[in-house]
RNA sequence: GCCCCCAUCGACUAGCGGUCCAGGUCGCGGCCCUUUCAAGGCCGUCGCACGGGUUCGAAUCCCGUUGGGGGCACCA
């Protein structure tokens, strides 16, 4: 039989990176085996439901390259389906009507179990299970009825989920029991905590595709570093294309303990996906990247700078605070007394052409006359020109911004 | 409280009884390079939670302790 697996997310809000990395097992997985993968919306829980979250999750996993093989369902379009099973059930013996809903009846002596596929064999003792509500008396279905229904019409092989779910496991197991439906495989995959091993939340930092997003990171580094949360093809192994990842996936070398998210580590990987673009290709993601965070500057500026940030910074996102100074004025200030400035300006007045290799012979022989070290001479002029102590290279950067401003700035600074 | 699960450097992990006085990557420290910041190069630091077994032999298997996580809704 062919591989179907699903990701199955509810509509309350931003998709986690929790969640998508789940998606991101069920993708792989699915990709691995060639089979399908499908998308289908838990909106059983109206109440709680949150405004254009099912545009957001659909687009977060577009943005990562995670694309799926049929048009998402929604668990809400089941009702009917499910209170007619809900009914059978009744009439079954299984299950009971209690104050107006409808609850099922779990066995009371021995245990379910079944053989998870990331962490072996899980056995519940069937006394801990208490009779679950399949429908509420408004007649709305539960997840854990909804859920265990929905995979079996969907004829989902492999249930790929977070380890919350484990104590869901043993009811949904025996509802499709009941129904004398076949059923899936499990795999529960660990949970994604924060750096101090406590649940992710806010505190810890952002946590939503979305946000990673707009603070730059580049999807598919994203997309590699999730997919070393918790899993690993070998020992060596680091940096895999979406193409090495889907080849290399395997359920049995999932971890079933949980790990924690680290953000240095993602910047690192970030930063050496971005440095491996061709420098066009750099351009273009950052570009896209201002566009889409709303900047308007000259397009073939920031292409003309992409080159002088693609080896200094690991996120998109510090390029406004790093390059910024070539697309608006700065606040003059000097550093130290002016007579370096007032110098480089006195000799950039002149030259041509006005190419950094000219620029910074002129400027190392500006200290050399001064009797200046690098270190002590270019910073005053970088902090004239740039208003920062920490920029790109100063030589390209003076091209870059041109004679006139350049010389401006190197005025107001002396 | 009850139920389930987990346990290798600070972090992510490799390891599935001998090839491990434990390997890789991030981080961290040092040095080199250097116009700042990065990047890069070299070197280094740090770990099998603890206690019992099993075995000729255990990071690897079993039991317990401790610690951590998850769950106990007419939420998903």
């Amino acid at each position: 039989m062919s591989v179907r697996v699903r990701m199955a997310p509810s509509p309350t809000g931003a998709l986690h990176i929790g969640g998508v990395r789940t998606a991101l097992f069920n993708w792989l997985y699915a990709r691995n085996k060639s089979g399908e993968f499908l998308v289908r919306i838990e909106n059983t829980d109206t109440s709680r439901e949150v405004e254009g979250a099912v545009q957001h999750a659909l687009d977060s996993l577009a943005w990562l390259g995670l694309d799926w093989d049929k048009p998402p369902t929604f668990q809400l379009d089941r009702l009917d389906d499910c209170r007619r099973v809900a009914e059978q059930l009744v009439a079954d013996g299984v299950a009971y009507e209690d104050e107006g809903a409808i609850r099922f009846r779990m066995p009371d002596e021995g245990t379910t179990s079944w053989v998870d596929a990331v962490r072996g064999e899980i056995s519940f003792p069937n006394e801990s299970l208490e009779d679950l509500v399949l429908v509420r008396a408004d007649g709305r279905p539960t997840y854990n009825f909804a859920s265990p229904m929905e995979d079996v019409w969907d004829g989902i092989t492999h249930v790929i989920r977070g380890e919350d779910h484990v104590s869901n496991t043993p009811k949904q197991i025996n509802i499709i029991r009941a129904v004398g439906a076949e059923l899936p495989i499990y795999a529960h995959v660990p949970n994604v905590m924060g750096s101090d091993g406590k649940k992710l939340s806010k505190r810890h930092g952002a946590t939503g595709v979305d946000e990673l997003r707009a603070q730059g990171y580049y999807a598919p580094a994203l997309l590699n570093f999730l997919a070393l949360l918790g899993w690993a093809p070998d020992g060596e192994t680091t940096i895999m294309s979406r193409d090495a990842l889907v080849e290399r996936f395997s359920l049995e070398h999932v971890s079933p303990s949980p790990s924690q998210f680290d953000y240095d580590k993602l910047d690192w990987m970030n930063g050496v996906y971005l440095r491996a673009l061709p420098v066009d290709e750099y351009a273009d993601v950052l570009l896209a990247y201002l566009r889409e965070q709303d900047y308007d500057w000259d397009e073939q500026l920031i292409r003309a700078a992409a080159p002088l940030v693609q080896e200094k910074i690991a996120k998109l996102g510090e390029f406004p605070a790093f390059a910024g100074f070539l697309f608006h004025d700065v606040e003059a200030s000097v550093d130290g007394d002016g007579a370096v400035v007032a110098a480089a300006r006195d000799a950039l007045a002149e030259l041509e052409p006005f190419t950094a290799e000219a620029i910074e012979s002129a400027l190392r022989a500006v200290l050399e006359t001064l009797g200046l070290k690098p270190r002590q001479g270019f910073q005053p002029i970088r902090i004239a020109v740039t208003g920062s102590k920490i920029s790109p290279g100063l030589f390209e950067s003076i091209e870059l911004l041109g004679r006139e401003t350049t010389l401006a700035r190197l005025s107001a600074a002396a």
